[in-house]
DNA sequence: GCAAGTAGTTACCTTATGGTAAGTAATGAG
DNA sequence: CTCATTACTTACCATAAGGTAACTACTTGC
């Protein structure tokens, strides 16, 4: 990690340390979407993420206290993904990053079809 | 980059691969909140940064569209970053997850005091 | 004419991160 | 008797990321 250790300075940057890093937001957009989604869902909605990584993105999210984890010892077994009460108050934040999302992606959309390069300067 | 391109799948991904990865919420926090900060003040206010990510982040927001770089060839030089337009609307959701981020620190505070040791679950 | 000050850049090296492939457990199906 | 299934874990290796130190530019102050 490289956001060091929790508890030291301002809230943000603990915050910061626990849902940041590469894929962790998107798992918890997902599972604030379904509520409860399986190892494999979660994989399958990510085809790029490998089972090593996801699963320890999962742990760090389960030890945060912001999902967990439910083993259910059947044959194969069976493990559920859902958010804490913790992990649900990030809906709102999730939510609201997702509609900037969406707002410019329409806006890149357009500029695109209108046949300007890449970058939106200013 | 772990997170990819951008322009693939959903919106999310795409803005999620800009403003994510360490330190880079941090900084746009910061400027989020003084609207006008010089190179010297972000890196005294993130100390654990080396000169070399802090300016790579600010590259590449930059090159996102998110922040201006504003040189100004004084000796010795000021260089002054600030959002831009579509860096401000992100402001709310910085403070969304900023109030988030204090509530539960003063809640881990209180479990502390409390006595209990450290992982809150569900 | 030397040091200070800002905002970097560059080279070099170490560490962290992630991918791949193989293995595991338990059981039901064929 | 073997395969398939799920959710991993482990070992091994390649690449990416980040730290440190040194260096640049230009002018003012001493």
């Amino acid at each position: 990690m490289t956001e060091k250790n929790n508890h030291n300075q301002c809230p943000m940057e603990s915050i910061l340390g626990q849902i940041m890093g590469p894929w962790t937001p998107y798992i918890l957009w997902l599972l604030s979407n379904e509520d409860k989604l399986r190892f494999g869902e979660i994989s399958a909605r990510m085809p790029d993420i490998s089972a090593k990584v996801l699963t320890d993105r999962l742990r760090k999210l389960e030890s945060s206290g912001l999902i967990n984890r439910d083993y259910q010892p059947t044959v194969p077994p069976t493990v559920n993904y859902s958010l804490t009460a913790r992990g649900t108050e990030l809906h709102g934040v999730l939510e609201g990053l997702n509609k900037v999302a969406i707002r410019w992606d329409e806006e890149d959309r357009q500029q695109l079809s209108a046949g300007k390069p890449v970058i939106a300067a200013e």
